[in-house]
DNA sequence: CTAAACCGACCGACCGGTCGGTTTTTTGGT
DNA sequence: ACCAAAAAACCGACCGGTCGGTCGGTTTAG
């Protein structure tokens, strides 16, 4: 099937520029002829060893990280199929032949980019049993997964919102929805905790606890905003990395700026 | 020149839909001939009345708004010059009369925004001695321009970082870069007065205040992702408005959740 | 009459997607 | 083990349309 990217064999776009590489060999070079067949390799590439017709499931991995890397990079309206075939060392058709359009690409890694925060945030957050020890996680968890170089899906997701059809787009807009509602009603609990534990003479005026000066749902927006716009902003060579960029935004989120 | 948009005479597009309407006769109606000289406008748009020539900068700066509000609703790449020009109006090569280019519209469009920034927050927040006040007036105005519906140059900022060529790009990327180092230098200074602000007993131990758990680089782009984060999900009619998101903004990043 | 504003045909390139192939791999029978 | 047929994977020409941008005009304003 696909070729997997080998040292000196894989495209080397840089950060904006527009390699168009159309396919010199078949990419599936199982046969005893070699590229040698068909056309001399491209001077950045040596011919791709062959090896065996692996599964469709992982073909379609293949190209759904392919495609999500480019589009992180150019952005899907500025990536072509073209692009993403000549990345693969494929021809458009055969791309068609994985998948039914440029939308199902689309769709695929933004649902994926759904499953990576469901399993890698959610549901470990979910077997915590204290609240405030389930928001810290999920705030490290999340910036984990922000940070990934390998989970280039997340930043897709998070960027790429209007070029989905209706239909689609709503099938991701509700399973973020799910996400954000999760996040406000866990910053609920741990604001409900925070005053359970207070002394009693801070409380005991009220005929119940005031309501936080901070909603949970503005805590939810404003948390996922200095999260989500990591992508933004983060250098791998940048000062702020995962282990002191988590510590200090969890603090922020507690204590605020003069804790 | 431009014709500007009458009630009733706007373009209209969906959310996502792809109007692509074509002049149906001239733009510019100051002759004495009227619209039916050239055609019978469109079902949707009465004959634009004539009106006196304008000068070229508000030429531009219609063009810059029109492009910005279709930027912000379908993206740039998805947006041609001929979705512009339409919605202006005008013809593809009318367009060019007034930009070089694609690339220009979006720089200005941008430069615009950091305009917005300068005139609309970095200005007023200066003339404030306190660091404090300086800092809470400055989210109130940074929140207050993202949320403005008529400053899409913003969103259309915060949203388009990819498409400009390098030596464009590189010239919103230090303006953008003066403005995060205002923050974080404005946050420091938050910082510094809050310790010399703490009773003597809490201090007298070190040689000298302690550093703040939070960096106020961290806190710098934690701010600004929770402000600029805003236009991803806010909505008009949401429960969150200016009026009460401004304090609780205000509030998380002062004392976090717990305030 | 000149300059500014605008138009519409046109350019080469490319888009998403299709289709009729070829090549390669898999499968089943002998 | 071999072979032929079927299936899967892939290719490249092609489709209609559109892209950013140009150019030789026309129309309108000064």
């Amino acid at each position: 099937m696909l070729p997997v990217a080998i040292a000196g064999c894989q495209v080397q776009p840089g950060p904006f520029s527009f390699t168009r590489e159309a396919p010199l060999f078949r990419s599936s070079l199982l046969s005893v002829h070699g590229p040698e067949r068909i056309g001399i390799p491209g001077p950045d590439c040596l011919p791709c060893p062959p090896m065996a017709r692996e599964n469709t499931v992982d073909s379609r991995q293949e190209i759904l990280r392919t495609a999500a890397r480019l589009f992180q990079q150019r952005g899907y309206d500025a990536t072509s199929m073209n692009d993403v075939a000549a990345a693969l060392k494929l021809s458009k058709g055969g791309l068609y032949h994985h998948f039914q359009g440029k939308d199902e690409i689309l769709f695929e890694i933004m649902n994926h980019a759904m499953e990576i925060t469901q399993e890698r945030v959610l549901a470990p957050v979910r077997g915590i049993a204290r609240p405030e020890d389930r928001l810290r996680a999920l705030i490290r968890l999340h910036i984990e997964v922000v940070l990934s170089p390998r989970d280039r899906e997340i930043t897709v997701m998070l960027h790429e919102n209007h070029p989905l059809p209706p239909a689609l787009r709503k099938r991701i807009n509700v399973r973020k929805k799910e996400y954000v509602h999760f996040v406000e009603q866990l910053i609920a609990e741990v604001q409900k905790d925070a005053h359970k534990g207070m002394p009693k003479d801070v409380t005991a005026h009220a005929a119940r606890p005031p309501k936080p000066r901070v909603s949970p749902r503005a805590a939810a927006f404003a948390l996922l905003g200095m999260i989500n716009w990591i992508y933004q902003w983060y250098k791998p060579e940048g000062e702020l990395q995962a282990q002191n960029l988590i510590p200090q935004f969890t603090d922020l989120l507690f204590g605020g700026i003069l804790s």
